[in-house]
DNA sequence: GACTCCTATATCGTTCCGATATATGGCTTA
DNA sequence: TAAGCCATATATCGGAACGATATAGGAGTC
């Protein structure tokens, strides 16, 4: 599933511009399984455009650069429809903290303690952020995303609080490699 | 942290071939938090040798191509504690799978139960691979993260057999979204 | 007054990903 | 027994994606 296809995915929900589509990934429903910046974005929405996929008119501001609102086309809809419906791939769970944790003895204790407590936070910031937004009025799939996302983000915070003083301890006991041995 | 100083990570454990670090990001203990495939690796041992992070030496083998085992030089160990003493960046969960569900309301209930009884076969996997494997021997980092996996691998297969039911129900009682309107 | 943030576009260079090429021995299977 | 697939082992190529940067003005903050 590219990028161009999970921009058809946010415009059946609604017109948008680059930026909208953008602040969805950043901000929305999406943050926590996908991702993609301008970089991405701008290409894949003139591509789609180019395919027949969507079309836009754009919105003269003053002071501003000219909004470029999309729309999704009919046979966008159906290219949409046609992505979802193959299997999709494997999910993808990538982090450089763990990477960091599994090489540990590298490390000096304290920030190993630090790379942990930060790890917390901002676990417990996305499963609090996750946890607050209203659900009422959210279909089935939403909800159930949403859901999943706390289960899975709820169950990481909690490992690393359970197992943050343990790893510490262990870090203390043992002598840490030097990077030049 | 890019490809390169994953595999100077690697080659801390000791020396080994692009191919070998390939198998260890395809069954090894990284496979849950980390990838990269021959089209990265190869470019970035080239250049880890450029920098003087790595040296190597060809084995000749017969009926097959030259082996090229890398070894890391104190310079790259060097490099290597450098790049991990930095905060790491944000952990990052990628699902085509939660993106279609997202959407559920493009799909025929049967494909959404499709998709989740192999989203929950495919966890259930993970997770067996995670336990059998033998740990005694293994140092704190490692344990660690392995522990940190089943955790949350263990709560992704919970839910989805938690809620199965329940989505593809709503699925049935709720009218599907045409691709083109 | 300086600084940062928000809106809104877009590109550019680097890196990464997936498919493909090459070569051969061993194992399974129809 | 031939056919097909898997494992070993290298490598490249095109396309996609990522991150940083550029532009520009108004609003808000220190």
């Amino acid at each position: 599933m590219d990028v161009r296809m999970v921009c058809l995915g946010v415009l059946t929900l609604g017109d948008a511009t680059g930026y909208e589509i953008r602040k969805m990934f950043e901000e929305g429903p999406f943050q926590y399984f996908t991702d993609a910046g301008f970089g991405s974005i701008y290409p894949a929405l003139k591509k789609l455009h180019g395919e027949g996929y969507v079309t836009l008119r754009e919105q003269a501001q003053d002071s501003r650069p000219d909004k470029k609102v999309y729309t999704i086309t009919p046979a966008g809809r159906a290219a949409f429809t046609a992505a979802i419906a193959k299997a999709p791939g494997a999910d993808k769970f990538r982090s450089d903290f763990l990477l960091a944790m599994f090489f540990e003895h590298f490390m000096p204790p304290d920030l190993i303690a630090e790379a942990v407590d930060e790890r917390i936070k901002w676990y417990r910031e996305k499963l609090e952020r996750m946890q607050s937004c209203d659900r009422s009025g959210w279909g089935a799939g939403p909800t159930f995303v949403n859901l999943f996302g706390q289960a899975v983000y709820g169950a990481a915070a909690k490992f690393l609080e359970e197992n943050r003083d343990g790893l510490i301890k262990s870090a203390g006991d043992t002598p840490r490699t030097e990077a030049a041995e």
